[in-house]
DNA sequence: ATATAATAAGATATAAAAGTCTTTTATTCG
DNA sequence: CGAATAAAAGACTTTTATATCTTATTATAT
């Protein structure tokens, strides 16, 4: 579904919105150590999301990434488009490229509805209305703990 | 989404299902020549699918595979699971084992119900009601034709 | 018997994804 | 200023997935 680069970029954002209020920093060590994700790896998809803005980061000390008020507005589709493009949103279940409304796959109609709802279940999900509920505290984001 | 060798396992027999009337034989030199995928490559999918028996196969002059009135009961859920396995309708959307109704991450609620559709719509989909659909010609099955 | 075509196993090649390591740059703070 | 910190950048290796090719076996039709 998600390719592994993908699932580390959303747990490291979702880990972010959940430890960072107001500007606070956090580290990529914590992120790695905390998620279970290789650190020079985290560190690398980190830096891939700052490129986009879709996170902010501070070097030198106590530095770290960390979200703006601007950077709380995106969706969680942003990320997966960031990371693995947005081939799963648009691309024919089958994988043709030349599927399409006027020259569709046998299976074009049953999933153009699929892929809508895949869509909008990324798109809806922005980062500050998800914020609060992810502080509650009962939601998981490791295997560990 | 799907892996590469799915897409190419259920183009074949979505192939299969419409060349092939009343237990017709369809050769694995045809499949792949039509379809544009390799053709020791298709042949070792077509052999996972006979084994898992949800194509039918038979050896020498005008041998092929074909489809008994069995068969075409199976729908394209059967041939995901056969090739990729059942991940892609239950495992976690950022891929945490531990996942789970009383463990959830944070999107686990988001994304049972899209997890619940495409459940659906490859469970949906029976090769026997997909064939006149298929055989009525406003489908398309590869990129070139 | 011979030709056909699936079955099977395995060698090899290529490419993409995942993971590791080293160096550079910006920043803070003593 | 200089040392420490932490992100940025990029080179590199390993692993996995995909693809190609070879060779041999088995079943079946004519």
């Amino acid at each position: 579904m998600l390719s592994k680069s993908c699932e580390y970029a959303l747990k490291s954002i979702l880990y972010i919105t959940k430890h960072s209020q107001n500007l606070e920093r956090v580290g990529a060590k914590n992120i790695s150590d905390d998620l279970g994700i290789p650190y020079h790896f985290a560190a690398k998809l980190l830096q891939i999301l700052a490129k986009a803005d879709i996170i902010s980061s501070q070097k030198g000390p106590n530095g770290g990434f960390y979200l703006t008020a601007e950077n709380l507005k995106h969706s969680l589709a942003d990320v997966v488009r960031a990371i693995d493009g947005n081939g799963i949103f648009v691309n024919c279940i089958i994988g043709l490229k030349t599927c399409s409304e006027t020259r569709p796959c046998p299976l074009h109609n049953d999933f153009i509805d699929i892929k809508r709802k895949i869509s909008k279940g990324f798109e809806d999900t922005k980062l500050d209305e998800f914020q609060s509920k992810l502080l509650s505290g009962e939601f998981y984001l490791n295997n560990l703990k």
